[in-house]
DNA sequence: TTGACTTTTAACCAAATGGTTAAACTGTAT
DNA sequence: ATACAGTTTAACCATTTGGTTAAAAGTCAA
């Protein structure tokens, strides 16, 4: 049967046409006609393959979503020494947003307009056990007094805060500090190593 | 001359108006409408008033933008000793956000969106000083010794994302930690001293 | 080849949305 | 009162845009 691989041929196109679209525009912004024009088809296919807008738009961000919160949440979950922890989170935390630069503004762009509408799918119930888990080990440590004492929130949310938001104020930072892409790419590449060692150094007795 | 008056009232409904919708929706997914609906006036008086949708949302764009960067300049060019500066920032510029916290994400995202059009126009040819004074003074700093080697530009955005991130994901943050506004905005205030706490501890000789 | 099927297209439609018009209203000066 | 300027409105228009339709083109089994 041609069906299938023809489906998935245009179907996929249509996605990563969509993607493409969705994540610079996003979803008010997106037009149903330039999705069409990057896929290379007709509108009307479009709609054949995908019902209406929201669907399509529905099955971009749930994909994106799911492919991205896990990685996250593997790291935070996994247990390594705290350290080590912060070390590896911002390395590949940040290698995955060089790779899909655009995702943190999409996303939370789009929890921000629909909050309830995606939360909800994107994070069923009861899985915060990652977080949790990365926090009460934060809190263990300062117990322990093998670090200074801070607020576990207030450090995960410093480690989140200093890898994602560069990505999102990139262009402002461009032009602010008079910096070419290869130069901020570089820069970035720095902070893997840079976002840990200023964290450690902060909390470490 | 009850003209100007007039005019002051209904112009500024008007921009009080589309501020409101504009902050929150962003430019593609504002309608005239609703910005018509919140001035409690006709939408043929909003294009009375002003010409078409691009040039109030610039105005606005404008207005907040001129209103918003200034203040961050002064604190950044203030010649204050670097931690005091640091302690300074964080605490005034949370402020300033906590009561827009809009502000932020509608900004980078139009930033993002139309990089040239409008920071050319916010950001005057030859406004960079600000910024490099604050860089320069760190590196000052790394060179007497009196705090530990690092990249000024790294400083700097550690500074800058700690603030601003937490925000802009605040969404998600309130239900990946389940808190609720208070605690949120909480957290937010001690934000103030624990981000300079938190730097100072990492800078710090 | 034919006939059933999926896939693709061009043309079209309806709703939403930005924008205009012409008339009505308001207050002020004459 | 009247004329006049600025202000406000209801009704309307034009374009954009999401979505549909019906027919054409392609695919494949018999």
């Amino acid at each position: 049967m041609v069906k299938n691989e023809k489906d998935k041929d245009t179907g996929e196109k249509i996605l990563v046409a969509a993607r493409k679209i969705f994540l610079v525009k996003g979803m008010s912004g997106a037009r149903m006609q330039d999705i069409a024009d990057a896929a290379g088809i007709n509108k009307a296919l479009l709609h054949y393959y995908f019902r209406n807008k929201d669907q399509l738009f529905e099955v971009i961000f749930l994909e994106e979503a799911k492919k991205f919160f896990p990685k996250i949440n593997m790291i935070l979950e996994s247990d390594l020494p705290l350290f080590e922890k912060i070390e590896k989170f911002a390395a590949e935390y940040i290698d995955e947003i060089q790779q899909n630069p655009y995702l943190p503004m999409f996303m939370l762009n789009q929890v921000n307009q629909d909050t309830d509408k995606f939360l909800g799918k994107i994070m069923g119930r009861k899985n915060q056990p990652e977080t949790w888990s990365f926090l009460l080990q934060i809190e263990k440590e300062v117990k322990k007094g093998t670090i200074k004492p801070i607020h576990p929130v207030q450090l995960l949310l410093n480690l989140l805060s200093m890898c994602v938001f560069p990505f999102m104020a990139k262009p402002m930072i461009l032009r602010k500090i008079r910096l070419d892409e290869q130069q901020f790419s570089q820069l970035m590449e720095q902070r893997k190593k840079e976002i840990p060692q200023f964290i450690i150094n902060s909390i470490k007795k």
